[in-house]
DNA sequence: GGTCGTTTAGC
DNA sequence: AGGCTAAACGACCT
């Protein structure tokens, strides 16, 4: 086989090459956040990197000393005995590497009692026999001895390791005038200083040459050492036992057992997420761009076969358009058992295209009105077929939107990239092609009116969805896997309908309450005008604090970054402190103007049917919640007088009987009181009582019908501050009592429900050892502060770590909940409509509110299997206001 | 025009 | 020094 066919297998002695980079790289230069010296890492790597640009091996490893301790050591225990301490810089840079090139996917080797050496030899003799053409890259010239027809030497120059200087058979000739296999001979008369092997007195290199070229082997020299004359011949006579333990030491074992061979070797595509974690944490931003780019150019290579498709990797799109179609899908789908990747393209709302996208084929189908015949595709759409997509819910709506009902949506890699990292940046499929494959996905630049770059065709972006969803499968535990299939998946439908559907807002109503508010402003603000003499905004906080600090010399408050606090709890402050009616007027003017822009945010967003439509944004969030926007109607006011008319405003429809709300009472304290298992809790929840009525009857040791409301409200904060974390400051801010009363209710109440404090330390304390929380269902949330020495991280991680698993299984049951009443209600006229967070709202058709009630409350009370029931409130109503209890 | 900080509505 | 959100606004920067 000529050369240029054969696999190429590079090895490199790890410890040998990063030494030489710390040396020949300044240490100060190199030190991420925290001072970590980064120089060797970063010399090893920038060469590594090179070397795969360079040669392109096909196969790749690394080898290092497990420790200066070898057989030669036991031997001669001189053996390197003159190199001195390892520099302090250096250790600790040497795991670091092995994690980078863990995630690069590069095998590291080692073994017990042999150096790096010995296992690049053995390495590189099998590679050879195996057909390999091997690479090995070493600072130890003992490596010199590997070379040969097959084994190529890379040895690093005086200059450090930014060249490297390539030893085959004719350039070790040309450097030593002798045959590689003969250089041990040579290095053994000579000696090597920095393995501390003594060479004979006198013995220089020419001189050994000269005798190795006469006699051919270090033997052959010993045996004809009489022959040899003068000085040197004498010290050679007498110094030969040095020749040959030199010689002994310096020969490299070539049959070490090893873990792996040259066929595992194989180059492995990158764990993009984790070599940018690392390389992240070693703050190498160009080494990163750098290795990702190869990885990017590595892949297009393997993939582009005959003729090249317009970007590496990804395969031809078939454009199809007539009955090839139905054939096509049949056989990738295998009669629709495989899942294929799907992306609706739309344009204006409207679908425009479909993309499919198979294991090696993928398909672009043009969508337009008076389109051709697509019975099969359309069949396949809204079947139970496996579609894999991206971001589903909206591509569901548009589809749905232009008549097209797609069914069978199995996997959205949008909602398990969510369930890996909950809580970051929302991604796209472009971020995720970017971060979990380190591709690119072609984007049209938004910015530019004829952009240069065509955006990537809707069949390569199912295909990448099919992509990313065999990658992130791979990296999700079984809890969030099942998390994913059983929960969040089987969500995305229902979702979708309640957003289409909408619900009805009564306009006039928002209408006369704008125009009420606004007078009610407007005349507030007149009077706080007047009394401070002039005219400010009173939105601005910079504006309040000139009068509030400065005009009217009142009291600070607790600062801010921009200054003092305005907010109501330090105007409340101020208002006992320094009594002001400005102060009063202030707060009823943010009242006011509040309730105003939220009357604004859902007036605007009402359609010419009279409905608003909330986007639930399923895949944000850090606890597995959903959160509503555009507008929001997860927080329209309730608490107030005010807030309840504008509730009054979201009606049933018309064709409607009524609205239907139905709420989970107190569902956090229930999960508290399922998780931690304790009796007093489980026996208040299964007692029946009024739950702060009870556990108030504990705490103060009185009969529940003794329990005064000041005990309740105090009760009823403790328990939901629970959840939160909350301290016994915190505590008595809210209640306004003193912190050591705050803390004898503390006191109290952990000594009647002792299981909670202690389920609520153990969860923390768990999730510092594993690294992350669970919710009933298996949702993780991860966690890195918990194990900082920054106090204020590390607290602030603790109280989100006792707040996850409660926050996010309530998350989880009202989502099963959806599920289940989506299901029943098929058949039905009547809607679900709303969600919010422990509420669902729904409007119901004539004739259904028995069987709906029925169905609400049995799936909402069923949906988790606590210790302690769910109990579900249930009302009606004309308004969401009406129907509240 | 974009981002940060503050404030406040809900759970 | 109380967990999870969305949204509006002012202030500041480019």
């Amino acid at each position: 086989m000529p050369d240029s066919e054969k696999p190429t297998l590079l090895i490199i002695d790890g410890h040998s090459l990063a030494f030489r980079a710390f040396y020949a790289l300044p240490v100060d230069s190199f030190q991420s956040r925290d001072g970590q010296h980064t120089n060797a890492i970063h010399g090893f790597l920038s060469m590594l990197i090179l070397l795969l640009q360079n040669e392109k091996p096909t196969h790749l490893a690394v080898a290092f000393d497990i420790s200066r301790y070898s057989f030669r050591t036991r031997e001669y225990a001189e053996y390197k005995g003159t190199r001195g301490e390892t520099p302090p810089e250096f250790v600790g840079q040497i795991p670091l590497l092995e994690e980078a090139l863990k995630a690069m996917r590069i095998p590291t080797i080692s073994k017990e009692d042999y150096e790096a050496d010995d296992i690049l030899a053995t390495l590189a003799t099998r590679g050879a026999a195996d057909g390999f053409s091997v690479l090995v890259v070493s600072g130890d010239r003992d490596a010199i001895q590997m070379v040969n027809d097959d084994v190529t030497l890379l040895y690093p120059n005086a200059r450090g390791v930014s060249e490297l200087k390539r030893y085959d058979r004719d350039a070790v000739f040309e450097r030593y005038g002798i045959e590689p296999h003969q250089y041990p001979d040579v290095a053994a008369l000579v000696g090597e200083t920095s393995d501390n092997l003594i060479g004979i007195d006198k013995v220089g290199e020419k001189t050994a040459v000269k005798w190795i070229t006469t006699y051919g082997s270090l033997d052959a020299v010993l045996e004809n050492a009489d022959k040899i004359t003068g000085a040197v011949g004498e010290k050679l006579r007498e110094q030969k036992d040095r020749a040959i333990r030199n010689r002994r030491l310096n020969h490299l074992v070539t049959d070490v057992e090893l873990p792996l061979g040259p066929a595992d070797l194989e180059r492995q595509p990158l764990d993009v997420p984790a070599v940018r974690e690392i390389f992240d944490k070693l703050q190498f931003k160009t080494l990163l761009e750098r290795v990702l780019k190869i990885a990017a150019a590595e892949q297009g290579e393997d993939a582009v076969t005959g003729s090249a498709p317009a970007a590496a990797g990804i395969p031809v799109i078939h454009t199809i358009i007539d009955e090839e179609l139905a054939k096509w899908i049949a056989t990738q789908t295998s009669n629709g058992q495989n899942a294929l990747g799907l992306r609706v393209q739309s344009m204006n709302g409207e679908v425009v295209g479909l993309g499919l996208g198979a294991a090696d084929e993928t398909a672009f189908v043009p969508w337009a009105p008076g389109r051709p015949d697509y019975a099969a595709l359309e069949q396949w759409l809204a079947s139970d077929a496996p579609k894999i997509m991206s971001g589903s819910k909206a591509q569901l709506k548009i589809a749905r939107d232009s008549g097209l009902e797609i069914a069978g949506i199995a996997y959205d890699t949008m909602l398990a990239g969510w369930l890996l990292r909950p809580g970051g940046k929302a991604e796209t499929l472009e971020s995720q092609v970017e971060y979990y494959l380190g591709e690119t996905l072609q984007q049209s630049d938004p910015n530019q009116l004829v952009p240069e770059t065509e955006a990537a065709s809707p069949a390569t972006e199912a295909w990448y969805s099919l992509r990313l969803a065999a990658y992130l499968s791979e990296k999700l535990d079984a809890g969030s896997l099942d998390v994913l299939e059983q929960i969040e998946v089987p969500l995305i439908p229902v979702l979708a309908t309640m957003e289409r559907t909408g619900i009805t807002v009564n306009r006039d109503i928002l209408g006369r309450l704008t125009a009420d508010l606004g007078q009610r402003a407007a005349d507030v603000a007149s009077s706080a005008f007047e009394l401070i003499g002039r005219e400010i905004n009173l939105g601005s906080p910079k504006q309040l604090q000139e009068v509030l600090f400065d005009q009217l010399g009142m009291p600070k408050t607790r600062s801010n970054k921009t200054g003092f606090s305005t907010d109501a709890a330090s105007l409340t402050d101020l208002q006992e402190q320094a009594p002001h009616p400005f102060l009063d007027l202030l707060l009823q003017h943010r009242d006011a103007t509040k309730l105003m822009q939220i009357i604004a945010s859902i007036d605007k967003a009402v359609d010419s049917r009279g409905r608003v439509h909330t986007t639930y944004e399923q895949a944000g969030s850090s606890t597995g919640r959903i959160a509503s926007n555009d507008p929001n109607l997860q927080n329209v006011p309730v608490k107030t007088e005010v807030g309840r008319e504008i509730r009054s405003a979201f009606e049933s429809g018309a064709e409607f009987e009524t609205l239907l709300t139905a709420d989970y009472s107190q569902i956090e304290m229930r999960i508290m009181a399922h998780l931690s298992g304790d009796e007093g809790l489980i026996e208040a929840f299964n007692a029946g009582e009024d739950l702060h009525r009870f556990v108030g009857a504990r705490i103060f040791g009185v009969d529940p019908a003794e329990v005064t409301p000041t005990m309740r409200t105090k009760v009823k904060a403790m328990s939901y501050g629970l959840a939160y974390g909350l301290s016994a400051f915190g505590l008595s801010k809210q209640l306004r009592i003193e912190t050591a009363e705050a803390k004898a209710l503390m006191t109290d109440y952990f000594s009647r429900f002792g299981a909670v404090r202690d389920y609520l330390r153990n969860v923390v304390e768990q999730a510092r050892v594993d690294g992350y929380t669970t919710t009933i269902y298996g949702r993780r949330r991860p966690f890195g502060d918990l194990t900082s020495s920054n106090r204020v991280l590390r607290e602030n991680a603790e109280r989100q770590a006792l707040n996850s698993p409660i926050q996010g299984s309530a998350a989880d049951i009202l989502k099963r909940a959806m599920i289940e009443i989506d299901a029943d209600m098929a058949g039905m006229k009547s809607r679900m409509l709303l969600q919010v967070h422990d509420e669902l709202v729904f409007e119901v058709a004539a004739g259904e509110l028995e069987a709906m009630t029925a169905i609400v409350r049995a799936r909402m009370a069923g949906a988790a299997d606590l210790r302690v029931p769910l109990d579900v409130q249930i009302g009606t109503g004309p308004n969401w206001d009406a129907a509240a209890h």
